[in-house]
RNA sequence: GUGGGCGUGCCGGAGUGGUCAAACGGGACAGACUCAAGAUCUGUUGGCUCAGUGCCUACCUAGGUUCGAAUCCUAGCGCCCACACCA
């Protein structure tokens, strides 16, 4: 019967859209006494194909939370703009002969009212567009600051040039040595002066400050830290006639193995390390890298050709040889790095190519894994006898081997403990009579040698040591030596304390101390992989061959080699990171241009503050793919400001990436001409409570918008150090087949197709309600018919509503899904809000609800399906727009888990006698009347006409004790607790 | 190679120590309504057993911890993503 009631949903979105515009409900106000919340999805590239459901998912996980916030009582931004630069739109108009402007800004108009059909909750007016000269103009602006400071800077560099696009690529638009936008186009290097952005001189801050960030995923706090790379370690100089070469290296500790030193075949000075003798076949070598493309450089064998130089060894003098190198990473570091070939296994292949001298430095102890063993049988036998004895002592650290008493490296291992200060003359007792030996030494006046003990006792001339440690527990349970009760070394939190099982023995170690005990996790693994001379050792080690060194760990070598560097000014401790210096020229038109002038008298010369912004020519031809302002007169010649005399203007554009590192700013005062923006306002509604976008963006936008927040605050502009303090990815949304949608796969779903169909609220609630918001979804016409169903039972209902009660069952379902649909919008877990929303609606429609209550309902309904939600809420007669309604309350009161367990066992009931009448019927008999025995307590919990409803026969309930019932077979004597008799005739 | 994620029933996907043979949706099957189809409604959907509430086998595989594991630990297999000669 609902077939002839077709809904034109078109319509009716159309109707509440312009009505929510007109009364300018979802307007961002600043208020004093409510709390901000800005939300944001990344303002799209206005693409000229327009928007796909995959937009429409991206902006409806969005959409819901802001207007969940919005009822919620918070004064919400949620803006949308346009990233409208960028070479798609020049790319068109050199195909159209048309200015990338007109194709942009019909784009942007054909998307906005796209976007429009969605029914989201923008506020249109602060709408912002990057190509427009009012936006760029700060691009230019934030520019000169940075050049101002130093952290504009240009320079001479090697650079990604993509053939096809006739530009420079930054290196994350290059895609395993392909251009990211032609993935048949090899990558080519080429050499051009360049504009940086001294991104590198936040490096450490982006990097710290990631720990801070703990509403962003994890994988992209993950990718960033691997991306700014950090890595701390030693800088070595070595001298090459007379000159200092500086090498970053990590591994210090190695340094006595280094037989040869390598440098980038890209670095700048390379010839300069060349001798006469070796010039022509380095010059041939070079040639040979040219050929070969980048893509293939990195599956390349290592090769490398002597220079002709040697350098000598900071700390022994040895004469060393300088080889150039193709497998060494120009701008890490300095460009060189040492030749380590026993302990690095790139190192050792060369060398093993150029044959090359191979000293070994790092030995692993071949004692340390029949130490393990020793260790492990004496811990074991002092367990057992813990064990036996109800003794618990806590294993707080040990299982080491260590230099000891500063002796020369010496066997040992030890194991600290701590104990009971009653236990302390039983466990003397335990390590005597087992052979230890009571190894206090007097005169150590520090300590108090009643309440601390060291047992040692030599095995095969290995020490094993006990140190024992008695403690007390502090105020906060915590354990705590006797001796140092103020130190934290030897303070262990109680909550650190583990009971762990060991070989079937109890024990309780220190989780924090890290200790091993895991029988598949034990020293012997560590040591199972020894110097073999068919590959390099990379692990750490003792040292030998190191002059004064031999003898020490890895780690306490790295420490002690670079002092001795240090002492000698030789070498020095350094921090290097991965993260490059942000390359921002673009040798293309359609993008802000970089506010620089060249002049001859004059050099690099920037424009004035107050002439910004250099506004891109609009009348001009797009003939070829190359920039066009290259030949345009009228915008190249200038005269220069500071001499008067002829100069040049810079002609390549900004990244676009600039224009995103800001834009969020600009929403919070979009239309000021005089300001970047007005700091106030900047500093009420940043920084960003909740971000949503691709996670593409990981180490390109999300690194630069942390980046460009930071510097403006060191402007003085912000308040604030992070620009986002929650940041989501949300999955993609797949065509029907699987695939990513795209015209090519024919796989596009567009939502206006969808809108017209179903009505475009039934996609929204499909699109939420497949999976959570985060993983990748497949679209499906099955998926959003059952969505549409859904929909159509709630309006059908809705528009015949006939008032009713809300009954306590009724109360205690909306109460719970209440609170449980708020919890859920705000984990972002859509999906089981709407699965609360439909068993909610099915306990609706069983039992009637009040008018007041079915509000609620809608409401909640409302952040999912707006449109339709808005429809009812007029027809129940709801005042003003739903959309703009308090969010409903849940009433603790009302929420009674003892109606659901009830509920539970009705439906178990209900299960066991279609289980019986089942099998009544398979034997012939056809069901007349069924009866059903409960406990007293119990019998409000059956329904007799309920229980006959949902089973269609005619049923009794009785209680066991009802003297009066009717049960022939004695079925009543079966009744248990939440279970009743069951008798059918 | 490095870092991150994941592996659940026919499918999509919930579920992180007991209340789990596993939410919800989709599909399939059966029934009701209908001349019929569609829509709608009801039920079934691991196996066995059966006047019931019982048993067995199950959440990639193998072990382990636990009174108890889809859930925790270890190893293995498989899949996905990102970075990748970073010294």
């Amino acid at each position: 019967m609902a077939r002839e009631k077709v809904i034109d949903f078109s319509a009716l979105e159309k109707k509440w859209q312009r009505k929510w515009e007109s009364a300018g409900i979802f307007r961002a106000r600043e208020k004093k006494n409510a709390k901000k919340f800005y939300i944001l999805e990344m303002y799209p590239y206005p693409s000229g194909s327009g928007l796909h459901m995959g937009h429409a998912f991206n902006y409806t996980i969005g959409d819901v939370y802001a207007r969940f916030k919005k009822m919620n009582g918070f004064c919400v931004l949620h803006p949308m703009g346009y990233d409208s630069f960028g070479l798609p739109a020049e790319n068109a108009a050199v195909k159209a002969k048309s200015h990338p402007k007109k194709f942009t800004e019909d784009a942007i108009r054909n998307f906005m009212k796209q976007q429009k059909a969605l029914g989201l909750s923008y506020d249109w007016s602060r709408m912002i567009e990057s190509h427009k000269p009012e936006y760029y103009k700060w691009d230019q602006w934030i520019f000169l600051k940075m050049f101002e400071r130093g952290l504009a800077y240009r320079k001479k560099a090697p650079v990604n040039y993509c053939g096809k696009c006739k530009t420079v690529l930054a290196n994350e638009q290059v895609v395993n040595g392909k251009c990211w936008r032609h993935e048949d186009s090899d990558v080519e290097i080429r050499h051009l002066e360049q504009w940086f952005l001294k991104i590198t001189d936040y490096a450490d801050e982006l990097n710290s400050y990631l720990d801070r960030l703990d509403g962003w995923p994890e994988t992209i706090r993950a990718m960033q830290k691997n991306w700014i790379g950090k890595s701390s370690g030693t800088e070595v100089d070595f001298f090459i006639d007379g000159k200092k070469w500086s090498v970053f290296t990590t591994r210090a500790d190695t340094l006595f193995g280094v037989t040869f030193l390598v440098v980038s075949a890209q670095h700048p000075d390379l010839m300069s390390l060349v001798t006469p003798e070796q010039k022509n076949k380095v010059e041939m070598f070079l040639k040979k890298l040219r050929s070969v493309s980048e893509e293939d450089i990195v599956k390349l064998d290592k090769e490398g050709i002597f220079s002709g130089s040697y350098a000598e060894h900071p700390l022994t003098g040895e004469k060393i040889p300088v080889w150039i190198g193709n497998f060494v990473v120009a701008d890490y570091g300095s460009g060189m790095v040492m030749g380590v070939p026993a302990h690095d296994q790139r190192d050792f292949e060369f060398a093993k190519k150029y044959n090359l001298e191979i000293k070994q430095v790092i030995t692993i102890d071949e004692k340390r894994n029949k130490l393990s063993e020793l260790l492990e049988e004496e811990f074991e036998k002092f367990l057992r006898h813990a064990n036996k004895n109800n003794k618990k002592p806590i294993i707080v650290g040990g299982f080491a081997s260590r230099l000891i008493y500063g002796k020369p490296y010496r066997n040992h291992k030890d194991i600290d403990i701590f104990i009971d200060a009653k236990d302390f003359d039983f466990w003397k007792e335990y390590f005597v009579s087992n052979g230890y030996q009571d190894y206090r030494e007097e005169g150590d006046v520090k300590r108090d040698y009643s309440k601390y003990a060291l047992y040692i006792k030599e095995i095969d001339g290995v020490d094993v040591e006990f140190d024992v440690w008695v403690v007390k527990t502090n105020k906060k349970g915590n354990f705590v030596d006797f001796e140092f009760v103020n130190e934290r070394e030897t303070t262990i939190k109680k909550e650190h304390i583990i009971e762990i099982k060991y070989r079937g023995l109890l024990v309780n170690v220190s989780k924090e101390r890290g200790l091993l005990l895991d029988p598949n996790q034990n020293l012997k693994r560590a040591v199972d992989n020894c110097f073999t001379g068919i590959s390099a050792y990379e692990g750490y080690g003792i040292l030998i061959n190191s002059e004064g060194f031999d003898g020490l760990k890895s780690g306490e070598a790295r420490e002690h080699i670079t002092n001795a560097l240090e002492m000698r000014k030789k070498g020095r401790k350094k921090i290097a990171f991965k993260l490059r210096d942000w390359l921002i020229s673009r040798q293309r038109f359609w993008g802000a241009p970089i506010p620089v002038i060249y002049c001859d008298s004059c050099g690099v010369v920037p424009v004035n503050e107050k002439d910004l912004p250099v506004k891109l020519p609009e009348n001009i031809k797009f003939s070829s793919a190359e920039n066009p302002l290259k030949k345009y007169e009228k915008f190249v010649r200038v005269k220069c400001h500071k001499c008067g005399k002829d100069a040049r203007r810079e002609t390549d554009t900004m990244d676009t990436f600039i224009d995103s590192s800001w834009y969020f700013l600009r929403y919070t005062d979009s239309k000021n001409s005089k300001k970047i923006f007005e700091s106030r306002k900047a500093n009420y509604w940043m920084p960003i409570d909740f971000y949503i976008g691709g996670k593409e963006h990981a180490t390109g936008h999300l690194i630069y918008f942390r980046f460009v927040t930071k510097f403006l605050r060191d402007l003085g502009l912000l308040k604030f150090d992070e620009p986002a303090l929650r940041f989501f990815n949300q999955g993609m949304l797949h065509g029907p087949d699987g695939r990513k949608m795209s015209k090519s796969y024919g796989n596009v779903i567009l939502p206006e197709s969808v809108s017209k169909k179903y009505g475009m609220d039934s996609a929204r609630l499909f699109l939420v309600s497949v999976a959570s918001p985060d993983k990748d979804i497949d679209w499906s016409d099955k998926g959003i018919e059952g969505s549409a169903r859904f929909v159509l039972r709630v309006m059908n209902y809705c528009f015949g509503f006939k008032d009713g009660k809300t009954n306590t069952r009724m109360a205690h379902k909306l109460n719970k899904t209440i609170k449980n649909v708020s919890d859920y919008i705000e984990g972002l877990r859509y999906n089981l809000a709407v699965i609360s929303l439909r068993e909610c609606f099915g306990v609706i429609e069983e039992e009637g609800i009040s008018r007041e209550d079915l509000k609620k309902f809608v409401k909640m309904l409302s952040v999912f399906a707006p449109h339709v939600s808005e429809e009812i809420w007029s027809k129940l007669g709801g005042k003003g727009f739903v959309s703009a309604s308090a969010w409903p309350e849940a009433d603790e009161k009302k929420i009674d888990e003892k109606l659901e367990k009830a509920e539970r066992s009705f439906e178990k009931a209900v299960e066991d006698i279609r289980n019986v009448l089942r099998i009544v019927e398979s034997r012939g008999k056809k069901a007349g009347k069924v009866y059903v025995y409960v406990l007293p307590n119990e019998l409000g919990n059956y329904d007799s006409i309920k229980l006959g409803e949902r089973l269609g026969v005619s049923t009794k309930v009785y209680a066991v004790n009802d003297s009066k019932k009717y049960d022939p077979e004695g079925k009543s004597k079966k009744v248990k607790p939440g279970r009743p008799g069951i008798y059918v005739e």
